[in-house]
RNA sequence: GCGGCUGUAGCUCAACAGGAUAGAGCGUGGGAUUCCUAAUCCCAAGGUUGUGGGUUCGAUUCCCGCCAGCCGCACCA
């Protein structure tokens, strides 16, 4: 439908003498009153003062020619559009596995993850991973260039803390990691719970925090080496568990290494010379270089660069944003960190022997980070604004999203205390699921359900199914709500596959592909189709045509709870279909031709976008 | 105090840029399997869209007030 309606906006623009952006389409309620209405009465009646009814009659009339289109009717205000449906369905089967969205001009960027490599990661980071995966994924599919970036912080506080804890606490050397008796970054979890507690009672112990983080800061001594052992090692084990899930990434950016090649010099030169940072010279940030701001009518101004003369996390956020948008003239070296199955290869920056790499220079960024920084990434965006660099300062995207907490049922469940109706996750607390705790459990529970129906299988393709549905059932779990609306995890919802779940797609792909397999099987052969009209298929037909304008509306909007809803009414439509009209048992040839058709079409857009959500197709389910 | 987000069915959420009769899933009650996979499908009950005003031919959607909740507002990262 999306070239469609593009080819008619023209058409349209021209036949009315109106501006291309007057030209709007909507789906009307019912597929009997038409397949498409032209909302232009509403628009320009409006704003010319006409009376809708009779300027729609008028447009009406004056729509000679347009293609596809077999009849202009109209409904008060509305113009309904009947297409030519046989036609229409021809040409989107002959073209069901081509994407017709114009891909963007210009390399995109998008940083996701970024946990901080002191313990376990839990069900929030997965929120964030998930999104920025997909997000990186339709990029892709679209045709664009994407480049997928993993930022680690190895030199901020989070590390510290657990170096504490591992050397001061529990007297344990980076060689003797190895032998806590657990998976390390979960180990680190509990372990941090305790550091923080210590810190609060501790100023003995604050103090040597202090040390540890000028160590790592300054990279040499024993701190400073533990910290990067600490850093690399639970970095490792992150991406194995994203890995689970599918997710993977292009290359790894250290903190210490933007650090070590120091971009922050140029940009503070730069903030000073262009005016954007001024030194203050009174007041509560008398002698720190500040920003001027407004906020709510009020001037206020924020800190860049401390009095000490140390630079603040949004200052070095605004050298390091500038790097990846190609304004920095440093760079760092390379080299391979890990090769996935997959034959990806993910780099890493290093200090140490590398290669020069192409890595940076996007002309969009988007930065996967939850709305709490929404505030941070909004003066990062003006700095770079106002240092001269209004175009990156516009590909400059905060890919925000809101926080995932526990539903107070499922923290009871989990014995945590709960007041209100959301728990707040909290690292510091030890207050949250941890993301291999939540894909152990839905695996299992996925392969209790494959053990049910196919007790036959071979022990490791039952465990090959229900890794592949536990990932589904996660994923579309964290992409199934609108970014700014809070997930209320539920452990229930998120071990659910019935209704509207990752496993309700696989299972209609898998239904499709056994039914193809059987028709192989049987040697069956299928004439081309022939459209017969018949509500139910037009309805199917109408339902798998839309994909491209949502991946058209996802790709403006980074909201891919628009995918999974718009997979999930296809699936519905094709389950129904499925329900009513044997396929391949359809004893007339034609009316059997044509449902294997429309099964294939259907098949086509449910793997583009199930590809994108980045849900695997088990064999059997 | 200032700024942002949110409030829709018993629960969790949709509603595309202001459009036609506000939709799904879960849960509840009932039903469907001699036939391509029942992780499916069908039927039913369930709503004064927090509240009071305004703009409009038309408001869940836009504007203002109020109520409730969440998140920001560091010389922390």
């Amino acid at each position: 439908m999306y070239w469609l309606k593009k080819e008619l906006q023209k058409r349209i623009s021209s036949l009315l003498s109106i501006p291309p952006e007057d030209v709007r389409f909507d789906y009307p309620p019912k597929l009997s009153m038409g397949d498409l209405s032209l909302l232009s009465a509403f628009i320009v009646g409006k704003r010319e003062g006409k009376n809708l009814a009779k300027l729609a009659k008028d447009f009406a009339s004056r729509l000679r020619g347009l293609p596809m289109v077999e009849e202009v009717s109209t409904a008060g205000p509305f113009i309904n559009l009947r297409l030519n449906h046989g036609e229409f369905f021809h040409r989107l089967h002959r073209n069901r596995h081509r994407i017709e969205v114009e891909p963007k001009e210009g390399k995109n960027l998008i940083e996701h993850t970024n946990i901080n490599p002191n313990k376990a990661a839990h069900v929030g980071h997965l929120r964030n991973a998930v999104l920025g995966d997909s997000y990186h994924r339709l990029l892709r599919k679209i045709g664009e260039e994407v480049e997928v970036q993993n930022y680690i912080d190895d030199t901020g506080v989070q590390v510290a803390d657990v170096v504490f804890g591992l050397l001061k606490m529990r007297n344990l050397r980076p060689g003797d990691w190895d032998r806590v008796g657990e998976k390390f970054d979960h180990y680190c979890w509990d372990l941090y719970v305790e550091v923080e507690r210590r810190m609060e009672e501790d100023p003995e112990a604050l103090k040597e925090r202090k040390r540890i983080l000028k160590a790592l800061e300054e990279g040499k001594g024993e701190y400073a080496e533990a910290g990067r052992a600490l850093s690399r090692k639970i970095a490792s084990l992150h991406l194995e568990t994203m890995e689970r899930l599918g997710i993977e990434y292009n290359l790894l950016t250290w903190e210490s290494h933007i650090i070590a090649l120091g971009l922050w010099a140029k940009t503070f030169r730069l903030l000073k010379e262009r005016g954007v940072i001024r030194r203050a010279q009174e007041g509560p940030n008398s002698g720190c270089w500040v920003m001027d701001l407004e906020e709510g009518g009020e001037p206020r101004e924020k800190v860049i660069v401390r009095s000490d003369g140390t630079a603040t996390y949004v200052a070095k956020d605004i050298a390091y944003q500038m790097w990846k948008l190609g304004l920095q003239d440093k760079d760092f070296k390379y080299k391979i960190f890990k090769k996935y199955p997959s034959g990806r290869l993910l780099y890493t920056t290093t200090l140490e022997e590398g290669e020069p790499g192409n890595f940076g220079r996007a002309r969009r960024v988007y930065n996967v980070i939850d709305s709490r920084q929404s505030y941070l990434q909004k003066i990062v965006k003006e700095a770079i604004r106002r240092l001269g660099y209004p175009e990156a300062a516009e590909g400059s995207v905060h890919l925000s999203y809101e926080m995932v907490a526990l539903s107070k049922k499922s923290a009871l469940a989990l014995g945590f205390q709960a007041e209100g109706e959301a728990v707040s996750i909290s690292g510091r607390k030890g207050i949250g699921i941890k993301a291999d705790d939540l894909i152990r459990a839905v695996e299992e529970r996925a392969l209790q359900e494959v053990e049910k129906r196919h007790p036959e299988l071979a022990r490791n393709q039952k465990e090959d199914i229900a890794r592949k549905i536990a990932s589904a059932a996660i994923r579309y779990y964290m992409l199934k709500f609108t970014n700014n609306s809070v997930v209320l995890f539920d452990i229930e919802d998120a071990l659910s596959f019935e209704g509207e779940t990752g496993p309700y797609l696989q299972y209609s792909l898998v239904r499709i592909n056994s039914i193809k397999a059987k028709a192989k099987e049987r040697g069956m052969d299928f004439g081309p189709a022939r459209w017969k009209e018949k509500e139910d298929y037009w309805a199917l037909v109408h339902s798998a045509s839309r994909l491209d304008e949502v991946l058209e509306k996802v790709r403006e909007s980074a909201e891919l709870s628009l995918l999974a809803k718009y997979l999930f009414s296809l699936a519905q439509a094709f389950n129904l279909f499925y329900s009513k009209y044997p396929i391949l048992n359809e004893k007339e040839p034609e009316e059997r031709a044509l449902r294997f058709a429309l099964m294939e079409l259907v098949e086509a857009k449910l793997k583009i976008g199930t590809y994108i959500l980045g849900i695997e197709i088990p064999e059997r389910m």
